[in-house]
DNA sequence: CGGACAAGCTGA
DNA sequence: CAGCTTGTCCGG
């Protein structure tokens, strides 16, 4: 009996046997590849799963006894997709296997509920897409994810992920509503083990589906769907691999597909006046005219866009980092020397976003040492917004846990995710994200307006979202005022082959206190390319994931804490 | 990871 | 030199 202990820092198996008492109660032969145990290693007991049952010891070992058997785990088809993952994300094996078991123990899978066929429609688009392997359908920003959800089911037991839970208990309601045997994950284990649709998010793509017959991940662009802590591993691409090895379609489903969505498999469109009908209509308020320096956050136009009793909510992403400064004395905006980067103020130096440039603290155009923020942060903005509107406005944070009451609220790009419905999103200062120095800066500025369309409703239904810029002609403003997002898929795809960036390319964050040394261990190998440091952070760039990966998985990890990002959404 | 054990440090 | 801290090793 070979097991992994259940230990972060030992990524190694060890041999036991399994105790004579055991065969005559029957537990000997519920130990199969993927159970978990509990083991003596060192002196005291831990848990683990099962990895093989016929090994052969190595001579001059004496074997010591399980000491329990705890209950049902990953099957061997999970433990080898965990093995992948470890590779894929440089991480451990054990933080995979933790996701792909139960929360509380399950001793037997429960017994497969009997389902009813799931009346087929006239055949649609999403019906289609199952016959592509692997394919995107592009829908508009309101679609619920139903249709490809019962087009799966239509094929057999579905693996359906989506970003949030409350999308998710949704779809299991209605999936049930109409005859689906469903099991919602992670809480429906057992039941996902005796065979089910499951439906859940990030996690659920390590449910048991001893029947898998089609995988779907709705909103398939949706930045939840990568885990933040590492590894930060990805649903979406463990779930296509999960598909791929067994043999059966998937389908990914967005408003605005990702690169990696559209380089997967083919892109199917439904009707693209549907599409565009479910896209909200986009008032544009160019600010170029106004002073930065003297105007504040809301454009003079704003107010009529707002009042009245509509239901408003304002975004103004502030992560108080990258904040734009200016001199107190002439006005001048702090730029690098070739006017195309913002600076920041670091340790009392100015250093441009990519940091290529350093310099004192000294305004270019009058020579003064004093520089203002422009600036400001949430909190203020709702101060100001107050007195614009002559009324209390909400104030929606990440971690603020009540729904908004008044009839005005305003956040950070969490609060699109706080509030189901609104008649108005104002984007307060657009241009944070258009001008952002991240390489994905302008899908997630089309993905933040198709997410407030999403509370808005389409330009049928009378949904509309405001954007204060000063760019008035950047292409994710026009494809957003046409509700058509390739514009910005294809100018993004064409760049990022070009410096072949993700998906044309592999990149590897490589931060933490630890990532010096490991560096250091990384060495030289052909064909990646070694950046940094910057803030204390190196990025490893390679033509694809193997060189970086295969290197990382051979070298000893350092003892101090490392964080490794492969493919990094923020960079 | 965390227990075991060894080597190093402190105070009387 | 006991008593404690810090470091390194390794697990069946």
């Amino acid at each position: 009996m070979r097991v992994l202990p259940d230990v972060v820092g030992i990524d190694r198996a060890f041999d036991y046997v399994v105790p004579t008492s055991w065969e005559a109660d029957g537990r000997a032969e519920r130990v199969v590849v993927g159970s978990m145990v509990r083991i003596p290693l060192a002196g005291r007991r831990v848990d683990g799963w099962v990895t093989a049952v016929e090994v052969e010891p190595e001579s001059g070992v004496r074997l010591v006894e399980l000491v329990k058997l705890r209950g049902m785990g990953p099957s061997p088809e999970l433990l080898d997709l965990a093995g992948w993952a470890a590779w894929r994300w440089a991480g451990r094996r054990v933080a995979f296997l933790r996701s792909a078991s139960p929360e509380r123990m399950v001793a037997a899978a429960a017994k497969r509920r009997p389902r009813d066929p799931v009346p087929a429609g006239p055949r649609d688009v999403f019906d289609d897409a199952f016959d592509h392997g692997v394919a995107t359908v592009r829908v508009a920003p309101d679609d619920d994810g139903l249709g490809v959800a019962l087009a799966a089911c239509r094929r057999g037991d579905a693996l359906i992920l989506t970003a949030d839970t409350a999308r998710a208990r949704h779809l299991a309601v209605a999936l049930r509503r109409a005859g689906v045997s469903v099991a919602l994950a992670p809480d429906e284990w057992a039941a996902a083990a005796g065979g089910a649709t499951v439906v859940g998010t990030r996690s659920a793509a390590w449910m048991p589906m001893p029947d898998l017959a089609a995988v779907v991940v709705i909103d398939e662009h949706d930045e939840r769907f990568k885990e933040e802590r590492t590894p930060a591993w990805h649903a979406r691409e463990v779930a296509l691999e999960r598909a791929r090895r067994a043999g059966v379609p998937a389908v990914m489903t967005s408003a605005v597909p990702s690169l990696e969505a559209l380089r997967a498999g083919p892109l199917l469109r439904r009707d693209r006046s549907i599409e565009r009908d479910g896209w909200p209509i986009v008032d544009v308020l160019d600010r170029r005219d106004e002073d930065p320096t003297r105007s504040g956050p809301f454009a003079a136009d704003l107010r009529r866009h707002i009042d009245g009793d509509r239901r408003v909510v304002c975004v103004l992403n502030r992560t108080g980092r990258a904040r734009l400064l200016a001199c107190a004395a002439c006005g001048e905006l702090v730029r690098s020397d070739d006017g195309g980067q913002i600076m920041r103020l670091v340790d009392d130096e100015l250093v441009s976003a990519d940091g290529s440039e350093r310099r004192p603290v000294v305004c270019t155009g009058c020579g003064s040492t004093t520089l203002k923020t422009l600036r400001m942060g949430v909190e203020r903005a709702r101060e100001e917004l107050e007195a614009f509107l002559g009324e209390p406005v909400d104030e929606i944070t990440a971690a603020s846990e009540q729904r908004p009451q008044r009839r005005v609220a305003i956040g950070t790009e969490a609060v699109l995710h706080r509030i189901d419905r609104a008649d108005v999103v104002v984007f307060l200062d657009f241009d944070q994200e258009l001008l952002a120095v991240r390489q994905r800066a302008a899908e997630q500025a089309m993905a933040m307006i198709s997410q407030a369309a999403r509370l808005v409703g389409g330009r049928g239904s009378g949904g509309r979202v405001v954007v204060q810029t000063r760019q008035p002609e950047h292409e994710v403003i026009l494809a957003a005022g046409r509700g058509d997002p390739s514009l910005v898929a294809v100018a993004e795809r064409d760049r990022r082959r070009a410096l072949r960036l993700p998906p044309y390319g592999a990149q590897v964050s490589i931060s933490g206190e630890g990532a010096a040394a490991l560096i250091d261990s990384f060495g030289t190998v052909e064909g990646v390319q070694v950046r940094g440091p910057l803030d204390d952070r190196w990025l490893l760039r390679a033509e694809s994931h193997a060189p970086i990966l295969d290197r990382l998985a051979e070298i000893e990890r350092p003892a101090a804490r490392v964080r490794i990002d492969v493919d990094p959404l923020r960079v």
